[in-house]
Formats: structure tokens, C-alpha cells, sequence
DNA sequence: TATACTCCTATCAACCTACTAGGTAAATAG
DNA sequence: CTATTTACCTAGTAGGTTGATAGGAGTATA
């Protein structure tokens, strides 16, 4: 599942890109508005920070930009940043003990399968795709 | 994420499939073989029973058994069961308050469309697909 | 130098997961 | 009828995760 990191994640991209305009946004200003917790987004925007998803500058007029435009980030890339990963089962996490059934398990290549069908739906998705008010579909087609 | 309960059930189906025939296995032999504890597979398989999808008969000479062919279990019927759903956010989820952002979401039908990937993709495998050797794809080419 | 931001670290309550434990009910074997 | 074997039910629990809150340090601007 999903949790709120990843969600509150792409909100505040999302955020970012209707509210942003070429100037900085001060995180107080989107916590308003999306109605989530300033302390708690301020512990997500790093990882999207030291990614290069977005650029943040300290002090009086600062605040946090888009590092490109809307098109050129996938839901795929924001998600993996604040989630760590978007595999299915604990045995295809980055980092994993490999599990000593992996070899005759049956269900494996079936785990490895939806991970890759996952992986490539986010990755098909833009932010651009979601502030047309469209689904992502119409947006693709 | 999938949780054990979910793979387990998975395991245990095709442990019945594999070493069933037509009488029926006691859980104990399931557990020993695929090295789960007794005690937390009983309390996965009522769900199962309740759906019909395996039977479980009391006293000496008692087990489960399957209630159909492999080829006739979809994958995505096991899970759901065991999980109770493969909802990829939390408003997805049945019995879920209604989330008061829904209208006007930018995310929701992206959820959606993936969640609909998600049931397709897992009844589309059968648990006979699993127990050919093969990869899912190659099973259904 | 005061202010307004980002960013870092610690803490915490609530919840969930994966399991353990101890039974009861039902069926069969002797 | 009794003992045994199995399914099935219910409660508890250690450890981890989630979703925050809190306090402050670093940094840029006015």
C-alpha cells in the first residue's frame, strides 16, 4: 500500500507546479492548503530535495521550487523517492535478505512481474498528466 | 505490500494442489513442508473455507482439500481473501469513509486505474499457471 | 541583527503484523 | 465409550511501522 508519505509527496509536487509559478513556495503556505501537518511534510521534502526533484532556499523569500517542469517527472520517480520502493513482497525489496526459497519458489517470477508492471505504470504517468484534470488514460491516449 | 498472510495462503493452495490428489492433508503436513507455523496457518484458512474454495474435514483421517481444479483458482481470488483487498491507497479500500478530497482530486483516478491493474493482473494467473515451472507470461502465451 | 525559511534529530501514541497459546467442537479408531 | 486426531475459535503479545509532534540548528534575506 501506499502510505502518506508517498501521497503527501506528490501533493505537495503537484503544489508546487499549480502554485509555484517560476517563484519560491514556503512549505508553510502548501501545508495550508493541502491541509497536512508542516512538520510532517518538512521530514518528506528532503529525500525529493537531495534527489533533485525540487530546490529549496533557506530564509526570508525562500521557500521550494520544481526543479523541471511538470512533464519531465513521473509518478514513478516521486513515489520511489518518498517510499523507498514499490515492491510487492518483502523479498524484492532493494536491500533484502535473498530468500533461500527463491530458487524453487513458485511465486516469485509472479512477484517480479507485477513489480515490473507497477514500476512501468507510475513511470508512464506525468505530473503534467494529473493537473489536466483528465485521467491518466485520456491524458496517454 | 502483500503481506505473509496473502503468500502464505498462495503456498498453502499450491501445497494442496501438489500434494492433495483427492484425500484430504492435514494442516500440519502443510506447515512442516513449507516451514509456516501451524498455529497462524489455522488462522488464515477459515476465510478460505468460508469461500468455498477449500474444504476442511474434522477428526482422524481429516484435512483440505481443494473444492476445484487449480486452473479454476485465479490468483487475484486467493489474495483478496487473505488480504481482504488489494486497494493501493486507503480511500480505496471498501468500508473506507469517504475521503471529503475525492471530488476534486487530482490522484484518485490515477489510484483507481491502478488498482483495476492490480485485480486484473492477479486473476489473470491461475494457480495451475504456478505450478507449471513457467513464468506467468509464458503460461498464458 | 531580526526574521523567515529549510533541515536535522528525537520522541511518541496508535496501530499493524506475525506469531504464540490455550482452548472447544467434531470425527474416527480402537 | 474413550482416546486420539484433526479443524476451528478467541485472546494475547513482542516488535515494528506509521504518522505525527517538538525543539532546535543552519542559512539566507531585509
Amino acid at each position: 500500500m501506499i502510505s502518506t508519505r508517498g501521497r503527501y509527496a506528490l501533493r505537495v509536487m503537484l503544489d508546487l507546479a499549480e502554485n509555484g509559478g517560476a517563484g519560491y513556495v514556503p512549505m508553510k503556505e502548501v501545508a495550508a492548503r493541502q491541509g497536512i501537518s508542516l512538520k510532517y511534510l518538512e521530514q518528506i521534502l528532503p529525500a525529493l530535495v537531495r534527489a533533485g526533484c525540487v530546490e529549496g532556499v533557506h530564509g526570508r523569500g525562500g521557500g521550494y521550487r520544481l526543479a523541471r517542469a511538470p512533464e519531465l517527472f513521473s509518478v514513478g520517480e516521486i513515489l520511489r523517492l518518498a517510499e523507498g520502493d514499490l515492491a510487492p513482497v518483502a523479498c524484492l525489496q532493494m536491500g533484502a535478505a535473498p530468500c533461500p526459497r527463491a530458487e524453487t519458489c513458485r511465486t516469485l517470477p509472479m512477484w517480479r512481474e507485477y513489480y515490473d508492471l507497477t514500476n512501468k505504470y507510475f513511470d508512464g504517468v506525468t505530473l503534467a498528466d494529473l493537473l489536466g484534470a483528465e485521467t491518466p488514460d485520456e491524458a496517454k491516449g
